[in-house]
DNA sequence: TATCTCATGTAAGTGGTTACATGATTGC
DNA sequence: GCAATCATGTAACCACTTACATGAGATA
């Protein structure tokens, strides 16, 4: 059901296509969802059928035609009231699933895996900053309305993990970094070939 | 293939029931990943189908007799292959969705659900920190295996994700408090019944 | 007597990914 | 001429959840 529901947010904003919707979770949603088109297409067809939205077909002349999706109020206040409730956010993470994994060949095999993970965070806040970078330049903190704020916010959600990230891995390297220089002051010599 | 490389991460230290597994998603695992006994079950059936890890039926007098699995060779060299390499963590966050939806009803909705949000946050600190106390009376930092070192980092890993989580809110709070604020001078008065 | 833990499962359903497909138009 | 963008889908598969089931022994 959560798909879903993030097709009702977005078209809470604005009325859009199956297209639209698809292309911003490489977008402006990129910072708390992804999805594939094919999803997106069947879902939304999903919701037409429940009356959640409703369809206007567009025809176009030097494009495919298109079908464009507005919320009805029985969508409206269906999101209303999912709204309405937090939840216990999953922590499933592979990663440190992986780490506890590598930690048993050894700590070189840890300490490559943080490593790996080091430069994949770095990229994301780069890409966060240089965002953010843009974000304030074209930004009138005065007049925004919230949902704009809020939009500022998740991506401030972002900045944040990605930097705590970084931290805890830096953290865990030192650590990895102190065991091993006792552990190699004890570790037998290379054997001559 | 996710779940299939946690098991066989949870047998890499030591041999152990379906059962065993599935009850260690709700302890020593619950930082990271958590299944239901049933898919647990049904993937490592399917790991001994495909030899990655083997069987030992053990019949038991007072309890039902269950079955210990233990990696096998060719198990520890399909973890090792896995380990090798970080991933993209999946960012897919209910939350930040949900939020987005609230502003679109307005501050006071966002507002409590971000205060629903944060309770639930400051309850697993909490839970982390109570553990990370346990931990402290029983570790003997000098001699801990690698494996520990890492158990620990992941608990680190979770105390950190949950403070930066409970400041974002906090910070989120703060700027809903602000637009509230002038929004409030601007708003008309409650008209008298 | 009732509930909890041990120990294992089947069956149905939901949510998401991957592979494959079509066909026109715009820009290099 | 070739790739990218616009616009939409089908089919098969993989991962995970929920509901339901069994049956013995331990604990209150």
């Amino acid at each position: 059901m959560s798909l879903r529901h993030v097709i009702l947010t977005a078209l809470a904003e604005s009325p859009a296509s199956g297209y639209d919707i698809a292309k911003s979770f490489e977008q402006t949603m990129r910072f708390y969802w992804s999805a594939k088109h094919q999803q997106v297409y069947r879902d939304i067809k999903a919701l037409a059928v429940e009356g959640l939205v409703e369809a206007v077909h567009v025809a176009q002349t030097h494009r495919p035609d298109k079908v464009i999706y507005r919320l009805t109020d029985k969508g409206r206040s269906e999101l209303r009231s999912w709204v309405a409730t937090a939840v216990e956010p999953r922590i499933n993470s592979e990663f440190l699933v992986k780490l506890l994994a590598a930690s048993a060949f050894g700590t070189l095999v840890a300490r490559d895996l943080l490593r790996q993970q080091r430069t994949i965070h770095a990229a994301r806040l780069a890409l966060y900053q240089d965002i953010e970078q843009n974000l304030r330049a074209h930004a009138n903190t005065v007049a925004m309305p919230l949902a704009e704020h809020m939009r500022v916010a998740t991506l401030r959600r972002g900045l944040r993990g990605e930097k705590d990230w970084i931290d805890w891995i830096d953290e865990s390297l030192k650590l990895i970094a102190d065991i091993d220089g006792t552990a190699c002051q004890l570790a037998p010599l290379p054997q001559p070939a």
